[in-house]
DNA sequence: ACATATATTCTAGCGATGCTAGATTGTCAA
DNA sequence: TTGACAATCTAGCATCGCTAGAATATATGT
C-alpha cells in the first residue's frame, strides 16, 4: 500500500518546490515579484493548490523565513571558533551576523521584516528559531549574569545595525568600526 | 492680485489635509487601510488629485514619517534635563525612544520600515531627519571620541530593540533590563 | 466491470489595490 | 463673448490575494 506514501511524498515535494520558488524569486526580484499567480506557474499547479499547502501568502513566507534561521544559526556556529579569545568571538559572530543580513537581504527581511504567522517564544516553536539565538548566547555568556537579557541586547543591536544600514542611515564605510564598538560594549570594557 | 496667493493657500491646507487623514487612519487601523481612495474619500477630492501632491502613495507615508522625525526630535530633547547626570541623560533618551516607538507603532513603522522615497544623509536632507541624531549625539559624546560612530550605534541598539519587541522575539517585561545593559555599556561601565 | 463516492485540481471570477488617459469643467485674458 | 489654459473628474487598466463551484481523476463497494 504504497500508494499513499507517494501522495504525501510527491505533496511534500511539491511543498518544497514553492518554498524553493518563492525564496528564489525574492531573491532575485525582490518579495513584491513573489505572487501566488507566479509561484503557481513556477510549480505547474493552478493558483488554488497553493492554499491547500498555506493558508495564505504570509505563511510562503515564513515558509522561507524558517529556512533562513536554520542557516543563519549555521552561518553563526561556524563562526565559534573554539580557539578564540572570548572577545574575538563576540566580533566573529556579530560579522557573521552582518554578512547574512547584508548577503542575503530577501531573506532577512523576511525573517525580520515581513508578517509570517510565525510564533516565536511558545512550545511548539520550532527549533530553527531558538539555534541561533543559542549561537549568540554562547559568545555573550561569559560576559554576562543574566545571559538571556544581554544576548537580546546584543541581537537587537545587530538587528538595529542592519535595518539602519540596509535603508540608508547609518554610513555603510563605518560598518566595521561599529561592529569594534558592541565587541568592546559587551567585553565591558571602557572607550 | 491675492487669488493666486488663495490658491497656494489652498492647495497647502489640501496637501496638509491629506497628510493629517494618512497619519490618523494608519494610527487607528494600520498602514494597510490608507488607500489613495479612503484618502480621496477623506478630503472630498477624486483620487487623480492627490498625484498632483505626490507622486505616489510611499511619499505620502514618507510625509507622515517626517512629521514622525520632527516629533521624535522633539521627544529627545524634553528628555535630555541639563540637571541630570550623563549616564542619566543616556538612559532617559533611551527610554523616551522606546517610548516613542511603542506609542506610536505606525508613526514609528512609517519613518523606519516603510519605504518612503525619503533621502538621507544628502545635502536636501530636510532637518527634521537630522535633529533625533544630534539629540542622541548629544547625550552620547561624553563618552565617546567619535561621537558619530558611537550615536550610529547607540541608535541602533534603540531601533533594534524597537523592531524586535514589537515583532514578539524577545521579552517586553525585560525593557527596562535592556535599557539599563545599553546605558552601561554605553557609559563604558564592566557588567 | 461498473457505479458510486471521495479527493484533487481547475476554471472563472470577486472585490480590492495603485495608478492614469482622456473627457469635462471651471477660470482666466484678449 | 470667445478661446486658451488649468484644475478636476469619470472611467478604466492591470494586478493583487483569495475562493466558490465545476470538472476531473482516483478509490471503494457491489
Amino acid at each position: 500500500m504504497g500508494i499513499s506514501e507517494r501522495k504525501t511524498r510527491e505533496r511534500e515535494e511539491r511543498e518544497r518546490r514553492i518554498v524553493l520558488a518563492a525564496r528564489t524569486i525574492a531573491e532575485r526580484e525582490g518579495w513584491a515579484s513573489v505572487t501566488i499567480r507566479r509561484l503557481a506557474d513556477e510549480i505547474e499547479f493552478s493558483q488554488p493548490v497553493l492554499y491547500s499547502h498555506f493558508q495564505n501568502r504570509d505563511e510562503i513566507v515564513g515558509a522561507v523565513a524558517l529556512e533562513g534561521f536554520g542557516e543563519l544559526a549555521a552561518v553563526l556556529r561556524v563562526a565559534i571558533q573554539p580557539s578564540s579569545t572570548p572577545k574575538q568571538l563576540v566580533e566573529d559572530v556579530a560579522t557573521a551576523y552582518l554578512d547574512f543580513a547584508f548577503a542575503r537581504p530577501a531573506m532577512y527581511e523576511a525573517m525580520f521584516v515581513l508578517p509570517t504567522g510565525l510564533r516565536f517564544a511558545r512550545s511548539d516553536t520550532p527549533a530553527q528559531l531558538r539555534e541561533g539565538f543559542g549561537a549568540m548566547a554562547t559568545v555573550i555568556a561569559p560576559f554576562s549574569k543574566d545571559v538571556d537579557t544581554a544576548t537580546e541586547t546584543f541581537w537587537a543591536a545587530l538587528h538595529g545595525l542592519a535595518q539602519l544600514e540596509r535603508h540608508g542611515r547609518i554610513r555603510p564605510a563605518f560598518r566595521a568600526h561599529r561592529i569594534t564598538l558592541i565587541m568592546q560594549m559587551v567585553s565591558g570594557q571602557s572607550r
